[in-house]
DNA sequence: TATTTTAACTAATTTAATTAGTTTTGTCAA
DNA sequence: TTGACAAAACTAATTAAATTAGTTAAAATA
Protein backbone atom coordinates (compact mmCIF):
# COMPACT_ATOMS: atom_id res chain seq x y z
CA UNK A 1 0.00 0.00 0.00
CA UNK A 2 2.44 2.41 0.30
CA UNK A 3 2.53 4.87 -2.99
CA UNK A 4 5.67 3.91 -5.10
CA UNK A 5 5.64 7.47 -6.95
CA UNK A 6 5.25 6.33 -10.42
CA UNK A 7 5.08 8.86 -13.39
CA UNK A 8 4.96 8.52 -16.79
CA UNK A 9 8.54 8.52 -17.45
CA UNK A 10 9.43 5.81 -14.45
CA UNK A 11 6.56 3.24 -16.46
CA UNK A 12 8.22 3.75 -19.57
CA UNK A 13 11.49 3.28 -18.95
CA UNK A 14 10.63 0.09 -16.75
CA UNK A 15 8.67 -1.23 -19.93
CA UNK A 16 11.65 -0.01 -22.41
CA UNK A 17 13.87 -2.20 -19.97
CA UNK A 18 11.29 -4.85 -19.97
CA UNK A 19 10.79 -5.14 -24.02
CA UNK A 20 14.69 -4.95 -24.27
CA UNK A 21 14.88 -7.84 -22.36
CA UNK A 22 12.60 -9.80 -23.83
CA UNK A 23 10.73 -8.39 -26.65
CA UNK A 24 7.52 -6.27 -27.38
CA UNK A 25 5.76 -9.15 -27.58
CA UNK A 26 6.63 -10.98 -24.18
CA UNK A 27 5.88 -7.48 -22.76
CA UNK A 28 3.21 -8.09 -20.17
CA UNK A 29 1.69 -5.98 -17.41
CA UNK A 30 2.60 -8.68 -14.90
CA UNK A 31 5.92 -8.24 -15.80
CA UNK A 32 5.92 -4.45 -15.81
CA UNK A 33 3.94 -4.70 -12.63
CA UNK A 34 6.63 -7.12 -11.14
CA UNK A 35 9.46 -4.65 -11.73
CA UNK A 36 7.58 -1.87 -10.48
CA UNK A 37 7.00 -3.11 -7.22
CA UNK A 38 3.25 -3.20 -7.70
CA UNK A 39 0.14 -5.48 -8.08
CA UNK A 40 -0.87 -5.87 -11.76
CA UNK A 41 -4.38 -4.33 -11.73
CA UNK A 42 -2.53 -0.83 -10.10
CA UNK A 43 -0.83 0.03 -13.56
CA UNK A 44 -4.60 0.54 -14.55
CA UNK A 45 -4.28 3.95 -12.52
CA UNK A 46 -1.17 4.89 -15.11
CA UNK A 47 -1.68 2.85 -18.45
CA UNK A 48 -4.91 2.48 -20.45
CA UNK A 49 -3.92 -1.27 -21.52
CA UNK A 50 -1.41 -3.19 -22.92
CA UNK A 51 -1.61 -2.07 -25.94
CA UNK A 52 -1.33 1.38 -25.17
CA UNK A 53 1.40 1.17 -23.59
CA UNK A 54 2.93 -0.39 -25.99
CA UNK A 55 2.19 2.43 -28.14
CA UNK A 56 3.04 4.76 -25.62
CA UNK A 57 6.34 3.38 -25.85
CA UNK A 58 6.84 3.69 -29.17
CA UNK A 59 6.36 7.34 -28.82
CA UNK A 60 8.36 7.75 -26.28
CA UNK A 61 11.42 6.13 -28.59
CA UNK A 62 11.06 7.92 -31.19
CA UNK A 63 11.34 11.28 -28.88
CA UNK A 64 14.59 9.85 -27.54
CA UNK A 65 16.07 8.77 -30.21
CA UNK A 66 15.01 12.20 -31.85
CA UNK A 67 17.16 13.85 -29.08
CA UNK A 68 20.28 11.59 -30.00
CA UNK A 69 20.07 12.61 -33.40
CA UNK A 70 19.84 16.61 -32.68
CA UNK A 71 22.76 16.53 -30.38
CA UNK A 72 24.66 14.29 -32.97
CA UNK A 73 23.93 16.70 -35.73
CA UNK A 74 25.31 20.17 -34.13
CA UNK A 75 28.12 21.71 -36.07
CA UNK A 76 27.66 19.15 -38.96
CA UNK A 77 26.23 19.31 -42.10
CA UNK A 78 25.95 17.93 -45.90
CA UNK A 79 26.78 14.28 -46.59
CA UNK A 80 28.63 13.86 -43.24
CA UNK A 81 25.15 14.49 -41.49
CA UNK A 82 23.09 12.32 -43.53
CA UNK A 83 25.84 9.72 -42.51
CA UNK A 84 25.10 9.88 -38.68
CA UNK A 85 21.90 10.62 -38.33
CA UNK A 86 22.08 6.70 -40.22
CA UNK A 87 24.33 5.84 -37.72
CA UNK A 88 22.89 6.99 -34.67
CA UNK A 89 19.48 5.02 -35.57
CA UNK A 90 21.10 2.35 -36.47
CA UNK A 91 22.85 2.46 -33.14
CA UNK A 92 19.73 3.48 -31.26
CA UNK A 93 17.89 0.41 -32.62
CA UNK A 94 21.19 -2.19 -31.61
CA UNK A 95 21.09 -0.50 -28.38
CA UNK A 96 17.02 -0.79 -27.74
CA UNK A 97 15.85 -3.64 -29.63
CA UNK A 98 12.88 -4.03 -27.98
CA UNK A 99 11.75 -0.34 -28.15
CA UNK A 100 12.93 -0.12 -31.25
CA UNK A 101 10.80 -2.87 -32.22
CA UNK A 102 7.78 -1.06 -31.07
CA UNK A 103 8.62 1.99 -33.15
CA UNK A 104 8.75 -0.05 -35.89
CA UNK A 105 5.86 -2.24 -35.38
CA UNK A 106 3.33 0.43 -34.25
CA UNK A 107 3.22 3.37 -36.31
CA UNK A 108 0.31 6.26 -36.10
CA UNK A 109 -2.35 3.84 -37.45
CA UNK A 110 -5.36 5.06 -35.56
CA UNK A 111 -3.48 8.69 -35.91
CA UNK A 112 -4.05 10.39 -33.02
CA UNK A 113 -1.99 13.43 -33.01
CA UNK A 114 1.01 14.25 -35.08
CA UNK A 115 3.08 11.14 -36.39
CA UNK A 116 5.58 9.98 -33.92
CA UNK A 117 8.78 10.17 -36.44
CA UNK A 118 7.44 13.54 -37.80
CA UNK A 119 9.92 15.41 -35.59
CA UNK A 120 13.02 12.79 -37.62
CA UNK A 121 10.98 14.29 -40.82
CA UNK A 122 11.30 17.56 -39.67
CA UNK A 123 15.30 16.68 -39.38
CA UNK A 124 15.61 15.12 -42.79
CA UNK A 125 13.79 18.06 -44.66
CA UNK A 126 16.30 20.94 -42.81
CA UNK A 127 18.89 18.65 -44.03
CA UNK A 128 17.16 18.52 -47.92
CA UNK A 129 16.55 22.27 -47.71
CA UNK A 130 20.41 22.99 -47.30
CA UNK A 131 20.44 21.19 -50.49
CA UNK A 132 19.95 21.07 -54.20
CA UNK A 133 16.65 18.80 -53.13
CA UNK A 134 13.12 20.04 -54.16
CA UNK A 135 10.68 20.33 -51.54
CA UNK A 136 8.48 17.28 -53.04
CA UNK A 137 11.61 15.38 -53.36
CA UNK A 138 12.77 15.71 -49.89
CA UNK A 139 9.75 13.85 -48.96
CA UNK A 140 10.61 10.96 -51.42
CA UNK A 141 14.21 10.68 -50.41
CA UNK A 142 12.80 11.00 -46.43
CA UNK A 143 10.75 7.67 -46.89
CA UNK A 144 13.75 5.91 -48.88
CA UNK A 145 16.01 6.67 -46.19
CA UNK A 146 13.29 5.54 -43.23
CA UNK A 147 12.70 2.70 -45.38
CA UNK A 148 16.23 1.64 -45.45
CA UNK A 149 17.45 2.31 -42.31
CA UNK A 150 14.59 0.84 -40.08
CA UNK A 151 14.57 -2.15 -42.50
CA UNK A 152 18.06 -2.96 -42.11
CA UNK A 153 18.05 -2.35 -38.57
CA UNK A 154 15.17 -4.60 -37.83
CA UNK A 155 16.82 -7.22 -39.79
CA UNK A 156 20.07 -7.22 -38.02
CA UNK A 157 17.79 -7.44 -34.83
CA UNK A 158 16.21 -10.45 -36.17
CA UNK A 159 19.42 -11.94 -37.23
CA UNK A 160 18.34 -12.51 -40.44
CA UNK A 161 22.08 -11.88 -41.56
CA UNK A 162 24.29 -13.99 -41.91
CA UNK A 163 27.16 -13.46 -39.35
CA UNK A 164 30.18 -14.04 -41.04
CA UNK A 165 30.08 -11.18 -43.26
CA UNK A 166 30.25 -7.97 -41.09
CA UNK A 167 26.85 -6.56 -40.64
CA UNK A 168 28.32 -2.67 -40.12
CA UNK A 169 29.80 -2.50 -43.18
CA UNK A 170 26.52 -3.82 -45.39
CA UNK A 171 24.89 -0.69 -43.91
CA UNK A 172 27.88 1.57 -44.52
CA UNK A 173 27.50 1.08 -48.21
CA UNK A 174 23.76 1.02 -48.41
CA UNK A 175 23.98 4.69 -46.48
CA UNK A 176 26.43 5.24 -49.40
CA UNK A 177 24.33 4.25 -51.88
CA UNK A 178 21.43 6.48 -50.99
CA UNK A 179 24.00 9.27 -50.36
CA UNK A 180 24.65 8.83 -54.16
CA UNK A 181 21.88 8.40 -54.98
CA UNK A 182 20.44 11.78 -53.53
CA UNK A 183 23.87 13.66 -55.31
CA UNK A 184 21.97 12.13 -59.00
CA UNK A 185 18.98 14.17 -57.89
CA UNK A 186 20.98 17.34 -56.86
CA UNK A 187 22.76 16.78 -60.45
CA UNK A 188 19.44 16.21 -62.21
CA UNK A 189 17.91 19.51 -60.49
CA UNK A 190 20.30 21.85 -61.45
CA UNK A 191 20.20 20.95 -64.30
CA UNK A 192 16.08 20.66 -65.30
CA UNK A 193 14.94 22.09 -62.35
CA UNK A 194 11.42 20.82 -63.07
CA UNK A 195 11.46 17.42 -62.25
CA UNK A 196 8.99 14.85 -60.59
CA UNK A 197 10.16 12.04 -58.67
CA UNK A 198 9.86 9.38 -61.52
CA UNK A 199 12.71 7.29 -63.23
CA UNK A 200 16.64 8.03 -63.25
CA UNK A 201 18.25 10.70 -65.34
CA UNK A 202 18.80 8.31 -68.06
CA UNK A 203 22.19 7.07 -69.32
CA UNK A 204 23.10 4.37 -67.30
CA UNK A 205 22.40 1.71 -68.97
CA UNK A 206 18.94 1.26 -67.60
CA UNK A 207 15.80 -0.71 -69.16
CA UNK A 208 18.78 -3.67 -69.72
CA UNK B 1 -17.00 -35.25 -36.29
CA UNK B 2 -17.09 -35.26 -40.14
CA UNK B 3 -13.84 -35.22 -41.00
CA UNK B 4 -12.67 -31.79 -42.76
CA UNK B 5 -9.94 -33.02 -45.15
CA UNK B 6 -7.48 -30.67 -43.82
CA UNK B 7 -3.69 -30.19 -44.53
CA UNK B 8 -0.83 -28.45 -44.21
CA UNK B 9 -1.39 -26.41 -47.13
CA UNK B 10 -5.40 -25.46 -46.60
CA UNK B 11 -4.82 -24.33 -42.92
CA UNK B 12 -1.55 -22.09 -44.03
CA UNK B 13 -3.80 -20.87 -46.76
CA UNK B 14 -6.53 -19.95 -44.01
CA UNK B 15 -4.14 -18.66 -41.44
CA UNK B 16 -2.75 -16.49 -44.34
CA UNK B 17 -6.10 -15.03 -45.17
CA UNK B 18 -6.79 -13.96 -41.75
CA UNK B 19 -3.32 -12.87 -40.98
CA UNK B 20 -4.13 -10.52 -44.40
CA UNK B 21 -7.85 -9.35 -43.30
CA UNK B 22 -6.90 -9.00 -39.08
CA UNK B 23 -3.14 -8.86 -38.89
CA UNK B 24 -0.84 -11.79 -37.67
CA UNK B 25 -1.21 -9.96 -33.95
CA UNK B 26 -4.74 -10.91 -34.11
CA UNK B 27 -4.59 -13.86 -35.57
CA UNK B 28 -5.81 -17.03 -32.89
CA UNK B 29 -6.81 -20.24 -33.13
CA UNK B 30 -10.43 -19.63 -32.42
CA UNK B 31 -10.71 -17.75 -35.44
CA UNK B 32 -8.76 -20.22 -37.66
CA UNK B 33 -10.41 -22.67 -36.07
CA UNK B 34 -14.13 -21.45 -36.74
CA UNK B 35 -12.99 -20.63 -40.29
CA UNK B 36 -11.93 -24.07 -40.89
CA UNK B 37 -15.19 -25.51 -39.42
CA UNK B 38 -13.67 -27.19 -36.81
CA UNK B 39 -13.09 -26.89 -32.93
CA UNK B 40 -10.10 -24.99 -31.46
CA UNK B 41 -8.51 -27.71 -30.36
CA UNK B 42 -8.94 -29.94 -32.91
CA UNK B 43 -6.25 -27.57 -35.03
CA UNK B 44 -3.77 -29.14 -32.42
CA UNK B 45 -3.99 -32.44 -34.78
CA UNK B 46 -2.20 -30.09 -37.11
CA UNK B 47 -0.16 -27.58 -36.02
CA UNK B 48 1.96 -27.48 -32.47
CA UNK B 49 1.15 -23.67 -31.14
CA UNK B 50 -0.21 -20.58 -32.11
CA UNK B 51 3.24 -19.36 -32.44
CA UNK B 52 4.76 -21.96 -34.29
CA UNK B 53 1.82 -21.80 -36.91
CA UNK B 54 3.05 -17.92 -37.59
CA UNK B 55 6.18 -19.54 -37.97
CA UNK B 56 5.38 -22.03 -40.80
CA UNK B 57 3.24 -18.79 -42.25
CA UNK B 58 6.68 -16.97 -42.61
CA UNK B 59 7.97 -20.36 -44.23
CA UNK B 60 4.61 -20.51 -46.57
CA UNK B 61 4.93 -16.38 -47.51
CA UNK B 62 8.76 -16.90 -48.36
CA UNK B 63 7.95 -20.05 -50.60
CA UNK B 64 4.92 -18.43 -52.26
CA UNK B 65 7.01 -14.91 -52.71
CA UNK B 66 10.21 -17.47 -54.33
CA UNK B 67 7.94 -18.27 -56.65
CA UNK B 68 6.44 -15.07 -57.67
CA UNK B 69 9.73 -13.40 -58.24
CA UNK B 70 11.03 -16.16 -60.41
CA UNK B 71 8.37 -16.04 -62.36
CA UNK B 72 8.66 -12.40 -62.98
CA UNK B 73 12.36 -12.88 -63.75
CA UNK B 74 11.75 -15.18 -66.72
CA UNK B 75 14.05 -13.74 -70.05
CA UNK B 76 14.50 -10.55 -67.46
CA UNK B 77 18.17 -9.63 -66.66
CA UNK B 78 20.18 -6.39 -65.72
CA UNK B 79 18.96 -3.34 -64.03
CA UNK B 80 15.06 -4.42 -65.13
CA UNK B 81 15.52 -7.82 -63.32
CA UNK B 82 15.93 -5.72 -60.27
CA UNK B 83 13.06 -3.62 -60.76
CA UNK B 84 10.73 -6.34 -61.19
CA UNK B 85 11.91 -8.53 -58.17
CA UNK B 86 11.40 -5.24 -56.13
CA UNK B 87 8.50 -4.48 -57.37
CA UNK B 88 6.95 -8.06 -57.29
CA UNK B 89 7.81 -8.11 -53.29
CA UNK B 90 6.72 -4.71 -52.85
CA UNK B 91 3.33 -5.88 -54.78
CA UNK B 92 3.25 -9.45 -52.23
CA UNK B 93 3.43 -7.08 -49.36
CA UNK B 94 0.55 -4.66 -50.46
CA UNK B 95 -1.46 -8.17 -51.40
CA UNK B 96 -0.74 -10.08 -48.28
CA UNK B 97 0.05 -7.23 -45.27
CA UNK B 98 -0.62 -9.99 -42.64
CA UNK B 99 1.71 -12.62 -44.18
CA UNK B 100 3.94 -10.08 -45.09
CA UNK B 101 4.28 -9.17 -41.61
CA UNK B 102 4.96 -12.64 -40.65
CA UNK B 103 7.78 -12.92 -42.69
CA UNK B 104 8.87 -9.68 -41.06
CA UNK B 105 8.70 -10.25 -37.79
CA UNK B 106 9.31 -14.71 -37.48
CA UNK B 107 12.65 -14.33 -38.26
CA UNK B 108 15.13 -17.63 -38.47
CA UNK B 109 16.33 -16.63 -35.08
CA UNK B 110 16.06 -20.19 -33.41
CA UNK B 111 17.26 -21.36 -36.60
CA UNK B 112 15.90 -24.13 -37.66
CA UNK B 113 16.63 -25.46 -41.31
CA UNK B 114 17.89 -23.32 -44.24
CA UNK B 115 17.10 -19.32 -43.51
CA UNK B 116 13.81 -18.99 -45.09
CA UNK B 117 14.69 -16.25 -47.09
CA UNK B 118 17.53 -18.31 -48.90
CA UNK B 119 15.14 -18.47 -52.20
CA UNK B 120 15.65 -15.16 -52.23
CA UNK B 121 19.33 -14.76 -51.56
CA UNK B 122 20.19 -17.05 -54.58
CA UNK B 123 17.90 -15.40 -57.06
CA UNK B 124 19.83 -11.53 -56.21
CA UNK B 125 23.51 -14.20 -56.22
CA UNK B 126 22.75 -15.09 -59.66
CA UNK B 127 21.80 -11.08 -60.03
CA UNK B 128 24.59 -10.15 -59.07
CA UNK B 129 27.11 -12.63 -60.91
CA UNK B 130 25.91 -11.90 -63.93
CA UNK B 131 27.39 -8.22 -63.57
CA UNK B 132 30.84 -6.89 -62.07
CA UNK B 133 29.71 -7.74 -58.72
CA UNK B 134 31.89 -9.19 -56.72
CA UNK B 135 31.16 -12.55 -54.61
CA UNK B 136 31.73 -10.60 -51.45
CA UNK B 137 30.26 -7.14 -52.33
CA UNK B 138 27.13 -9.44 -53.67
CA UNK B 139 26.35 -10.15 -49.72
CA UNK B 140 26.33 -6.65 -48.80
CA UNK B 141 23.89 -5.46 -52.19
CA UNK B 142 21.99 -8.25 -50.85
CA UNK B 143 21.32 -6.96 -47.32
CA UNK B 144 21.32 -3.64 -48.61
CA UNK B 145 17.97 -4.56 -51.41
CA UNK B 146 16.30 -6.40 -49.12
CA UNK B 147 16.87 -3.82 -45.90
CA UNK B 148 14.97 -1.02 -48.16
CA UNK B 149 12.50 -3.15 -49.69
CA UNK B 150 11.20 -4.87 -46.65
CA UNK B 151 11.21 -1.52 -44.82
CA UNK B 152 10.02 0.28 -47.19
CA UNK B 153 6.83 -2.39 -47.46
CA UNK B 154 6.26 -2.48 -43.24
CA UNK B 155 6.21 1.38 -43.56
CA UNK B 156 3.67 1.78 -46.36
CA UNK B 157 1.79 -0.60 -44.46
CA UNK B 158 1.45 0.95 -41.26
CA UNK B 159 0.43 4.16 -42.97
CA UNK B 160 3.53 5.50 -42.04
CA UNK B 161 3.52 7.93 -44.64
CA UNK B 162 1.35 10.73 -45.49
CA UNK B 163 -1.00 9.89 -48.11
CA UNK B 164 -0.89 13.20 -50.36
CA UNK B 165 2.58 12.49 -51.62
CA UNK B 166 2.26 8.95 -53.89
CA UNK B 167 4.16 6.12 -52.13
CA UNK B 168 5.04 4.12 -55.32
CA UNK B 169 6.65 7.19 -56.71
CA UNK B 170 9.15 7.12 -53.29
CA UNK B 171 9.38 3.39 -53.77
CA UNK B 172 10.85 3.49 -57.52
CA UNK B 173 12.93 6.33 -56.69
CA UNK B 174 14.82 4.29 -53.70
CA UNK B 175 15.11 1.79 -55.94
CA UNK B 176 16.46 3.89 -59.10
CA UNK B 177 19.17 4.66 -56.29
CA UNK B 178 20.06 1.75 -55.33
CA UNK B 179 20.65 0.11 -59.05
CA UNK B 180 22.93 3.39 -59.43
CA UNK B 181 25.01 2.41 -56.64
CA UNK B 182 25.39 -1.03 -58.03
CA UNK B 183 26.56 0.83 -61.28
CA UNK B 184 29.29 2.58 -58.61
CA UNK B 185 30.31 -0.55 -57.18
CA UNK B 186 30.79 -1.83 -61.14
CA UNK B 187 32.99 0.83 -61.85
CA UNK B 188 34.88 0.84 -58.88
CA UNK B 189 35.25 -2.69 -59.49
CA UNK B 190 36.16 -2.60 -63.22
CA UNK B 191 38.90 0.05 -62.08
CA UNK B 192 40.40 -1.53 -59.07
CA UNK B 193 39.04 -5.23 -58.94
CA UNK B 194 40.51 -5.22 -55.23
CA UNK B 195 38.24 -3.69 -53.47
CA UNK B 196 36.48 -4.04 -49.95
CA UNK B 197 33.00 -2.68 -49.37
CA UNK B 198 33.93 0.13 -47.07
CA UNK B 199 33.79 3.86 -48.29
CA UNK B 200 32.71 5.56 -51.13
CA UNK B 201 35.01 5.97 -54.78
CA UNK B 202 35.65 9.51 -53.74
CA UNK B 203 34.76 13.05 -55.37
CA UNK B 204 31.63 13.40 -54.23
CA UNK B 205 31.59 16.08 -51.27
CA UNK B 206 32.11 14.04 -48.61
CA UNK B 207 33.28 14.68 -45.27
CA UNK B 208 31.53 17.89 -45.42
C1' DT C 1 -8.92 19.64 9.75
C1' DA C 2 -12.17 17.98 6.26
C1' DT C 3 -12.63 16.81 1.64
C1' DT C 4 -11.33 15.09 -2.50
C1' DT C 5 -8.41 12.77 -5.60
C1' DT C 6 -4.95 9.47 -6.61
C1' DA C 7 -2.96 5.16 -6.40
C1' DA C 8 -2.74 1.14 -4.32
C1' DC C 9 -5.19 -3.39 -3.10
C1' DT C 10 -8.20 -7.94 -3.38
C1' DA C 11 -11.45 -10.47 -5.70
C1' DA C 12 -13.83 -11.63 -9.82
C1' DT C 13 -14.41 -11.96 -14.90
C1' DT C 14 -13.07 -12.78 -19.61
C1' DT C 15 -10.64 -14.49 -23.30
C1' DA C 16 -7.50 -17.46 -25.46
C1' DA C 17 -4.19 -21.04 -25.56
C1' DT C 18 -3.34 -25.36 -24.31
C1' DT C 19 -3.87 -30.24 -22.19
C1' DA C 20 -6.43 -34.54 -21.00
C1' DG C 21 -9.19 -37.89 -22.10
C1' DT C 22 -12.84 -39.73 -25.31
C1' DT C 23 -15.12 -40.86 -29.58
C1' DT C 24 -15.55 -41.18 -34.31
C1' DT C 25 -13.93 -42.11 -38.98
C1' DG C 26 -11.22 -43.93 -42.39
C1' DT C 27 -7.57 -47.21 -43.90
C1' DC C 28 -5.53 -51.51 -44.44
C1' DA C 29 -4.14 -56.23 -43.53
C1' DA C 30 -5.77 -60.72 -42.23
C1' DT D 1 -15.46 -58.32 -45.10
C1' DT D 2 -14.11 -57.30 -40.81
C1' DG D 3 -11.44 -55.93 -36.97
C1' DA D 4 -7.61 -53.23 -35.35
C1' DC D 5 -5.09 -49.11 -35.51
C1' DA D 6 -4.05 -44.36 -36.60
C1' DA D 7 -5.67 -39.87 -37.48
C1' DA D 8 -8.67 -36.28 -36.54
C1' DA D 9 -12.45 -34.67 -34.46
C1' DC D 10 -14.91 -33.71 -29.95
C1' DT D 11 -16.00 -32.13 -24.82
C1' DA D 12 -14.35 -30.80 -20.57
C1' DA D 13 -10.76 -28.90 -17.80
C1' DT D 14 -6.63 -26.06 -16.90
C1' DT D 15 -3.75 -22.16 -17.14
C1' DA D 16 -2.25 -17.62 -17.96
C1' DA D 17 -2.89 -12.99 -18.74
C1' DA D 18 -5.56 -8.85 -19.35
C1' DT D 19 -9.00 -6.45 -17.62
C1' DT D 20 -13.07 -4.81 -14.50
C1' DA D 21 -15.40 -3.97 -10.03
C1' DG D 22 -15.40 -2.47 -5.82
C1' DT D 23 -12.63 -1.03 -1.66
C1' DT D 24 -9.21 1.37 1.08
C1' DA D 25 -5.20 4.04 2.26
C1' DA D 26 -2.24 7.99 1.32
C1' DA D 27 -1.40 12.55 -0.40
C1' DA D 28 -2.86 16.97 -1.84
C1' DT D 29 -5.69 20.85 -1.19
C1' DA D 30 -9.26 23.73 0.37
Amino acid sequence: MPRMNLDKRKILEAAGALANELSVKKLSLNALAARLGIKPPSLYNHVESLDRLRRDLMAYGWETLGDEISDALIGVSGDEAIRRACNVIYDYAARNPGVFEAMAYYNSDDGEGDSPADRLSAIVYRLCSARDVSEAQAVHVLRVFRSYVEGFALLAKHRSFSRDVPVRESFDLGVEFLIAGIHRLEDAHRAQPENGAGKPPEGSGNHA
